[in-house]
RNA sequence: GGGGUAGUAGCUCAGUUGGUUAGAGCGCCUGCCUGUCACGCAGGAGGCCGCGGGUUCAAGUCCCGUCUAUCCCGCCA
């Protein structure tokens, strides 16, 4: 090779960070997010955003062939009554008013099958002004899917398809279809979580029966006020040192335990734990039967009512299966996607605080037809037609068969959830119209892309997967955004300061 | 709103029971060498120890407050 002429276009200072990969990934990330330009100049953080890029022409090209339209719908929506709290943005041309920025495309894409669209995608940006984690940003991107004269099952294809094609085409993996299906109840029963993680056992078992009637008063008890005792074998994990026993124990109390009981089997075989005296020899041997107990095992148990026992014990099974890894007792091979459905959620949850009934997913969700008549006597009791996909532990999407009946629509809205005619006319008065045109039944679903690309990439932080990501306090560090602004524009929206200083 | 972790050179970190001029590796600068490629050699610059108080003869180190980042709980229909 010959140099026939060199032109230094620009001429670089000295990076503030290093740019190869392995050092930069353990550079403060407020830095490298000061400097995201030069960070995503790094092979690794190039790599992901073109992963992204490529997943989402998966989700064009499939969505595409399948006769799906990609329809945009308006940021700036208008406040709703239930739900997160939404980004407020002042009317300049109309004094006093506000619109909220879309928490998601919701009740515009049931507009759209309303409109006769029918088979509607779009991979749009959502709103949501709560507190962050490493999984969530205040402005992030769904897979958002509505489509008329759908049932459950067309729904769970449809997706099962989706997934395949992206799958395929970003990583060259063939995932297996159809996903096997849980039921809310089972999920909980079993894993503790409504998103269970099945690469590995560590199984919850219910053992109320056992103890219903034992001389063990703090069992017995709780079952006989309606309560349940569950236990897990976190199997090998007697050598628990007393820190990590000290965190597992603050976790469950973080739920709602009192405290965590347990027993610990030595190499030798012998018992040790401070309820063990109050266990009858048969109980022992019932025990170590059910939960396939061996030296060197360690099991928890948890005494309260069904719902926080489950999740006590949900959160310890995949703490243990953490402490397990490590130990290299369990292993959870990369490139295993365990893809399920989570089904037969209820409808409602009755929320303790407010003293009624709130959407378990959102006020949208169609009952299970059969429990209908539910509605009236036992709203608890009825299922919607809700359904989450679940990937290795992550909810990765969530969604239902819509209610398009106008006169079941409202009495959802103000006999179960109890919110105000005027309130409900107001917000959703539009939608109740809406149905009364021969609305078609329809159904729908939405993906976090961000979580996907995370789960795709394999990287643990959303932060990772999007190009100019905020922190948890919802800044952009690089423009230093949000700002402040100055009188003319706040005199122009028609707003005024009250209480807060520096401006 | 609550709890945990972290903050020392451009970056990653060390810094003992509080004790003299705060160190290392990488990076940077200068020179030398050079078919080099994590080059090598010699030399050098670079520090409000996050910020503000306090205790003390003496604080990077102890105490209080505060700021920033992060993880978690609440919250996220």
């Amino acid at each position: 090779m010959a140099v026939g002429s060199l032109v230094i276009h620009n001429i670089s200072e000295t990076p503030p960070f290093p740019l190869d990969d392995e050092k930069a990934g353990r550079v403060n990330e407020d830095l490298r997010l000061h400097y995201r330009y030069l960070d995503l100049r790094r092979p690794g953080m190039f790599h992901a955003l073109k992963l992204r890029s490529k997943a989402a022409k998966a989700t064009r090209d499939y969505f595409d062939e399948e006769g799906f339209l990609e329809i945009e719908t308006p940021c700036l929506f208008k406040s709703t009554p239930e739900g997160a709290r939404e980004f407020l943005v002042p009317s300049r041309l109309n004094a006093g008013k506000f619109y909220a920025l879309a928490q998601s495309p919701q009740q515009y894409k049931q507009m759209l099958m309303v409109a006769g669209v029918e088979r509607y995608y779009q991979i749009a940006r959502c709103f949501r002004d709560e507190d962050l984690r490493a999984d969530r940003q205040p402005e992030f991107t769904q897979i958002d899917i509505e489509a008329s004269f759908i049932e459950r099952e067309d729904m769970y294809a449809l997706v099962e398809g989706m997934l395949a094609r992206i799958w395929k085409e970003v990583l060259d993996v063939e995932i297996r279809t159809p996903f096997p299906r849980l039921a809310y109840r089972e999920a909980m029963d079993r894993y503790g979580v409504d998103k269970p993680d099945t690469r590995f056992g560590l199984e919850l078992v219910d053992l109320s029966g056992l103890f219903k009637a034992s001389a063990f008063k703090v069992f017995a008890g709780t079952v006989s006020s309606g309560g349940v005792v569950k236990a897990l074998n976190a199997k090998g994990l007697a050598d628990a040192t007393q820190g990590e026993m000290r965190d597992l124990e603050n976790a469950a109390k973080s739920l709602g335990a009192k405290g965590l009981a347990f027993i610990r089997v030595t190499p030798e075989g012998e018992w040790k734990s401070p309820i063990l005296k109050f266990f009858s020899e048969e109980e022992r041997a019932e025990l170590k039967r059910i939960l396939g107990i061996e030296p060197g095992d360690l099991v928890f148990f948890a005494a309260t009512e069904w719902e926080r026992a489950c999740t006590i014990l949900g959160r310890v099974r995949l703490d243990s299966a953490k402490l397990l890894e490590k130990r290299g007792r369990l292993s959870i091979p990369q490139g295993q996607y365990n893809f399920l459905w989570v089904i037969e959620f209820p409808l409602m949850l009755f929320e303790e605080e407010q003293g009624r009934f709130v959407a378990a997913h959102h006020p949208f969700t169609a009952p299970v037809p059969e429990d209908v008549p539910l509605l009236d006597t036992d709203p608890k009791a009825v299922r919607g037609q809700h359904y989450d996909c679940v990937l290795n532990g992550w909810e990765i999407a969530g969604g239902s068969i819509r209610i398009h009946q106008p006169d079941l629509q409202k009495r959802v809205f103000e006999e179960i959830l109890q919110i105000p005619a005027d309130v409900v006319e107001e917000r959703f008065g539009y939608m109740l119209r809406a149905f009364k045109y021969g609305a078609p039944p329809h159904g729908g679903i939405a993906f976090g892309f961000d979580r996907l690309v995370s789960l795709l990439a394999g990287k643990p932080m959303i932060r990772d997967v999007i190009a100019f990501p905020k922190t948890q306090k919802g800044q952009d560090l690089m423009s230093d955004a949000p700002g402040s602004v100055t009188p003319r524009q706040l005199r122009d929206v028609h707003i005024e300061l009250a209480g807060v200083e520096d401006m």
